[in-house]
RNA sequence: CGCGGGGUAGAGCAGUCCGGUAGCUCGUCGGGCUCAUAACCCGGAGGUCGAGGGUUCAAAUCCCUCCCCCGCAACCA
């Protein structure tokens, strides 16, 4: 007796700090469609998604919106699981850092590994960047500042628990070597060998006393435990690793394919594979870090406007036209580009053109020509001997590129034999055998072989478009489960002759592309505005809610103020909200940037009198350094520069 | 010397590891067909493969030098 193979899947678990874009789709996408895969080619299969909740930044937006954290995280994954459903993400369990099946156990993994010595309580005397909430080490800085943003570090002492890297390394330097296939694509696993591992491994600091909003730990409250403990170890916690029940660790574990953005894969090829192996588990097979998606080129990002709201897309498209997109434009790995233009004319030649009009043409043919019954093929000639054999290698085709996560590749694979039917039709010419008693019988051949090819097509995009092949199946007539499998590929004749074809809607009807591009730039315009008049609600209430720190006056003399005389102002090209000011301060002259763009014409700043914050560290913005921060005053969308009562030479200190 | 990605036809990309006639999709132009969702099929035009040098019988591909673009993730000091 043969059991099914396991297969595991995840995606990491997506920060709970704002509304998730279609880079978020991306992933989830890619990890349902593998596991819908593996189900159609008999594995039994178990897909995790979930989402990270704990940490500084959710809870000072908890704050901000006036609610507690686990309000704020509820509300989100809400809309999170919502998403999901919406795009047919068909996950076995979706587990929350916040889960108490989670948290005991994370503290029970934290404890084990301060037992057994990994983790150890340290002085940490370091290099802290506060605006980005980053630890630096001395090699990272760059001129001595935070490689990130650019501003100077702070030299900070904390008492932090540390999880010992530097005792796996060489370790985890050898098992890289010898599993090639472990880091996906490979040019990340030279990546993490070069820069991280070969030149030495820090240890990793894995817990803060600087925030409450994460799981405490248990043994020292005055710890909580820091982010990659906490959120690594959901890919076992949801399994239930630590507790009476390891049913589904034992099936599961190790994952087959755990999928991560490549900003992330560093935690998942040196922390999480140290951590498995401290705790004496298996690593996982794989770890796949795929590209980002871009917009037009362009990094996604609120501010340029550019978010891309998979919800509005399958609104307007269906979710399945937006989950082909995905998986079909670009190599799994590289960084892809989405743009409007491309999606639609995508979705118009692949889905309308391509697949929908071979439906609907060899549907109609059938009902035209027999009355709506698929016929009985007669004869063959070496054109469908040739279709054929097309038609039944392509399974093995698609498996290989499916196997390797070469969604785009498999796709292609598959519209390779759209195409091929579509030329099929061309040199068969099945309306002028209509014509004739004698092309009769060829007629029915010819058309059979067209339904039957539609018929394995729809059971291959399956994984890929979950909504599509029942409405194929319908159209075509196929009633039967047989027929819909994986092995009823390896046999061509899978559709019943006899079978009522059914003519409905147009499978994925063409879009008029001009006309679409206009409304959907109106409708992703209208998404994006929202949080924007949201939250200038809640700003009016933060400031009655916010606690103001006490500062003292030696606290104050640290800044210096500065009276300054604008000289020049211009636009900065690319932004939308900054000014590049020359600045006169007495006998010097400065470059500042100020995000006044939107308030302030550039010509009515010259020659105004404006207050400097002078001994501001200076930072770098869209490749201009500014020395130094114009002070205005502001709320909601006013904006006011502090400007000096009467004249006064510049230069001239404020206090 | 921060890190990473990239520069191949009008647009978007593959090909580069392992050198051997430069390919795919979209667009465009011309033709065919009429079963079909103005679709489908065939053909054409369009490239000094970022620049320069080197290795080689042969370079988009290997080596060296240089130039240019993009990103470094919710930021706008």
């Amino acid at each position: 007796m043969s059991f099914p193979k396991t297969f595991y899947i995840t995606t990491p678990i997506y920060y709970t700090s704002g509304k998730m874009h279609i880079g978020h789709s991306y992933t989830t996408v890619a990890a349902d469609t593998m596991a819908r895969f593996k189900k159609l080619t008999g594995h039994d299969v178990y897909f995790l998604t979930g989402t990270d909740e704990h940490g500084q930044k959710v809870e000072r937006r908890a704050q901000e919106e006036g609610v507690t954290p686990q309000q704020f995280v509820d509300d989100l994954v809400v809309g999170i699981k919502a998403l999901w459903k919406r795009m047919d993400i068909e996950y076995d369990d979706f587990i929350r850092t916040t889960d108490e099946r989670h948290t005991r156990i994370v503290q029970k993994i934290f404890k084990q590994l301060y037992d057994q010595g990994d983790i150890y309580k340290g002085e940490y005397e370091g290099l802290y960047c506060t605006p980005c909430e980053a630890h630096w080490t001395q090699s990272q800085l760059v001129d001595g500042k935070c490689p990130d943003c650019g501003r100077p570090v702070e030299r900070v002492k904390e008492t932090s628990y540390f999880f010992r890297m530097s005792k796996y390394q060489d370790w985890l330097i050898q098992y890289i070597e010898e599993h090639p296939d472990f880091i996906q694509p490979p040019s990340r696993a030279n990546e993490m060998l070069n820069n991280f591992l070969r030149p030495g491994l820090q240890d990793l600091c894995v817990s803060r006393t600087t925030f409450k909003w994460g799981v405490p730990v248990d043994f020292d409250p005055e710890h909580v435990v820091y982010v990659w403990v906490d959120a690594l170890s959901n890919y076992i916690t949801a399994l239930g690793y630590g507790t009476d029940n390891t049913q589904l660790l034992d099936k599961f574990w190790p994952a087959n394919v755990q999928l991560v953005g490549k900003e992330i894969v560093r935690f998942h090829t040196i922390y999480w594979p140290i951590m498995l192996k401290a705790l004496g588990l298996p690593l996982p097979k794989q770890v796949f870090g795929h590209g980002w998606l871009n917009f037009g080129g362009d990094k996604m990002s609120k501010s340029k406007g550019n978010v891309v709201d998979p919800v509005v897309l399958c609104d307007r498209y269906s979710s399945d036209a937006i989950r082909y997109f995905l998986m079909r434009e670009m190599p799994f790995g590289a960084d892809g580009n989405f743009t409007n233009e491309a999606l639609l004319t995508r979705l118009n030649a692949d889905l309308a053109n391509d697949l929908g009009n071979l439906v609907s043409r060899t549907t109609a043919m059938i009902e035209k020509y027999f009355g709506g019954e698929v016929p009985a093929p007669g004869e063959l000639t070496s054109l469908e001997n040739v279709l054929q054999e097309t038609a039944l290698s392509l399974p093995l085709k698609v498996l290989k590129n499916m196997d390797a996560l070469q969604f785009s590749l498999a796709l292609a694979d598959i519209w390779q034999l759209i195409g091929d039917c579509n030329r099929y039709i061309d040199a068969t010419a099945p309306w002028v055998l209509a014509k004739s008693d004698e092309g009769r019988e060829r007629l029915a051949t010819v058309l059979y072989h067209l339904a039957e090819c539609v018929r394995i097509v729809a059971v291959l995009i399956g994984p890929f478009m979950p909504r599509t092949p029942g409405r194929v199946f319908e159209q075509i007539g196929l009633a039967d489960d047989a027929g819909k499998t994986w092995e009823s590929l390896s046999v061509f004749g899978g559709l019943k002759p006899g079978s009522r074809v059914a003519k409905g809607d147009a499978l994925f009807p063409r879009i008029d592309i001009p006309k679409e591009l206009e409304q959907l730039a109106a409708d992703m315009a209208a998404v994006q505005e929202k949080p924007k008049a949201e939250a200038a609600v809640p700003v009016e209430e933060e400031s009655a809610v916010k606690e103001i720190p006490i500062a003292t006056i030696d606290d104050f003399a640290k800044i210096q103020l500065r009276v300054a005389k604008v000289l020049a102002a211009e636009a900065v090209k690319k932004s939308d909200k900054l000014l590049q000011l020359t600045l006169k301060i007495g006998g010097e002259q400065r470059t500042v940037l100020s995000g006044i763009a939107e308030h302030y014409k550039p010509e009515s700043l010259v020659g105004k009198n404006v207050v400097l914050f002078y001994n501001l560290a200076p930072r770098k913005m869209r490749g201009i350094e500014s020395q130094g921060m114009i002070l205005a005053a502001g709320h909601g969308d006013v904006c006011k520069l502090l400007t000096i009562d009467g004249d006064i030479d510049d230069g001239s200190e404020i206090s």
